[in-house]
RNA sequence: GGCCCCAUCGUCUAGAGGCCUAGGACACCACCCUCUCAAGGUGGAGACACGGGUUCGAAUCCCGUUGGGGCUGCCA
């Protein structure tokens, strides 16, 4: 790392359990495992919910399966700041002893009413030598110094400036005595010897006032000063109108990834892309392969589109280069997790023998289901648009099906081969191509005119169930032909 | 408004002064393969925001413009 000492690698995600894991916080979370673990280091999970109002108990346990799934495995935590309180009132003693903080009791209206048309928003500093007693009702503002610049050293944006007199008096404790955000981050990352901070960019704005409380603890405490954290700000994902994903308007829980049949490794090896590219150009690579080659330096600058279009794709390849049992556990695996089919669905002779088939056509693993539908009558039903256009829009359908159902019924054996020469006859004798004569049996038995080879599916449909179906279609199509007591159109 | 960040095909990116008539991937289009759909194969269209510099030479360095974004809370 770029740290020059022998200090040893320690990194933390700060995720706050106020909506659900997000994809932006994944990849955050994928870096900064990387990190810890391309540098022997030490990967700690830290839960921000410092504010107890928006906190939300059941996105914790989200958090960490969300974290487990996606195999980002921590050494660490998870700590949880609304355990650790102590240590940030002992900050805000040592930075109150010190003269860098003061209590302020001015209201946000008081605040807005005196620095409306001033140049520089945000307070104003009144406050700052009123010698105000800390007590319960005030809150504690952070001295800014009025001149001189403070300096983020970022790895991946290089020294970043800012005017300090560009810098508010900044709230670092709330009138009731809760440290805020700003101040609880710092009082953790010295105290855990955090070694890089690896975060969005978005909290960029607010890192010279982390490097501030930070310096001003160490000069009021030289006995425990500590060395500042490596900065490291990933770009922002961004949605299709390049607005920084939300978790209100943007599709991006993790959850919903997982529940919709997503690989973990696919979804991990995709985000490893935003933001950063694998050396040789290749992108699908191992969890090993990332970890031996990520480097902060080498990621990007600029926001990134979160393209489901292209995860899908990743999550297709992951799927098709699946061994078939693997395949067949994970269906299972996602069954039994998501509750979006039953388990056995993915069990017994029929799934076997079609699994492969579904393998190579599924994006996702919630398309599994669909596929095998047509095995149990329960499921079995026929698509109103295939039908149309399949059978009532095709004048030859009602034979070849007659035909087919005759054939099919003196087949010794009820086999893909054998079922497929005897269409083939029928389809040369309507003077059509294969791929035309099939295409009403397999509404009239799959249901729909896109789905697995034909052949197989039906072998394993078996020849009752395909004669039964086949039968029942020219039943509805007879009807569909006759005069229909006075409801003819 | 203020502060900060960013700027290569529609999207993710390669590119760290000559290797670039700018490469790859997704998406898209065409063709091939083919029992449908996929998968696969081949080919195609498609970008250095603009303007100044610096240099023998700039997508690459500098400045400006424009554009986009983030932050601006006693939220995190």
């Amino acid at each position: 790392m770029t740290t020059g000492t022998a200090q040893q690698v320690r990194v933390r995600i700060a995720p706050s359990p106020t909506g659900y894991f997000h994809v932006g916080g994944a990849r955050t979370a994928l870096y900064n495992w990387c990190v810890a673990r391309r540098n022997g280091g030490v990967f700690i999970l830290r839960i921000e919910d410092t504010d107890r109002e928006r906190h939300q108990e059941e996105q914790y346990e989200g958090i960490l399966e969300a974290l487990r799934w996606l195999d980002l495995g921590w050494d660490e935590g998870p700590y949880r700041q609304s355990e650790r309180r102590a240590l940030y009132h002992a900050a805000l003693d040592t930075l109150w002893d010190s003269g860098r903080i003061y209590a302020c009791d001015c209201t946000r209206e008081m605040v807005e009413a005196r620095t409306k048309g001033n140049t520089t928003p945000g307070y104003d500093g009144f406050c700052r030598d009123r010698g105000l007693e800390r007590r319960p009702g005030r809150a504690l503002r952070f001295r800014v110094p009025d001149g001189g610049i403070t300096v983020v050293h970022d790895v991946i944006r290089g020294a970043v400036e800012f005017a300090n007199a560009t810098i508010e008096d900044f709230v670092v404790a709330k009138s009731n005595g809760d440290a805020l955000f700003v101040l609880a981050v710092v009082a953790d990352d010295r105290d855990m010897s955090i070694s890089h901070v690896i975060r969005a960019e978005e909290h960029l704005p607010t890192t010279p006032k982390a490097v501030l409380i930070w310096e001003a603890l160490n000069a009021a405490d030289p006995a425990v000063a500590r060395p500042l954290p490596v900065f490291a700000h990933l770009p922002i994902l961004v949605n299709e109108r390049r607005q920084k994903i939300s978790k209100r308007r943007d599709r991006v829980a993790i959850e919903d990834y997982r529940a919709q049949g997503f690989l973990p490794e696919a979804m991990a090896n995709y985000l490893a892309l935003l933001g950063w590219s694998f050396a040789d150009g290749r992108e699908l690579f191992s969890r090993q392969e990332l970890v031996d080659t990520f480097r902060l330096e080498d990621v990007n600058h600029s926001p990134a589109f979160f393209d489901e279009k292209k995860l899908l794709h990743f999550n297709g390849v992951y799927i098709r280069a699946l061994p078939s049992e693997a395949f067949t556990d994970r269906c299972r695996r996602w069954a039994r997790d998501t509750g979006s089919a039953p388990p056995s669905l993915f069990d017994g002779p029929e799934w076997f023998a079609l699994a492969p088939l579904v393998q190579e056509r599924v994006a996702v693993l919630a398309e599994a289901p669909g596929y095998v539908a047509f095995l149990s009558a329960e499921s079995f039903s026929i698509d109103a648009d295939s039908w149309s256009r399949a059978v009532e829009g095709d004048a030859e359908a009602p034979a070849i099906l007659a035909e087919a159902r005759e054939r099919f019924d003196g087949l010794e054996a009820f086999r893909a081969v054998e079922l497929k020469s005897e269409l083939e006859a029928i389809a040369e004798a309507h003077g059509r191509r294969l791929g035309k004569a099939q295409a009403p049996v397999r509404v009239a038995t799959l249901g729909r005119t896109v789905g697995l080879p034909l052949f197989e599916s039906l072998e394993v449909l078996g020849r009752d169930k395909a004669l039964e179906r086949i039968d029942r279609a020219l039943e509805r199509i007879g009807q569909a032909l006759a005069p229909s007591d006075g409801h003819s159109v």
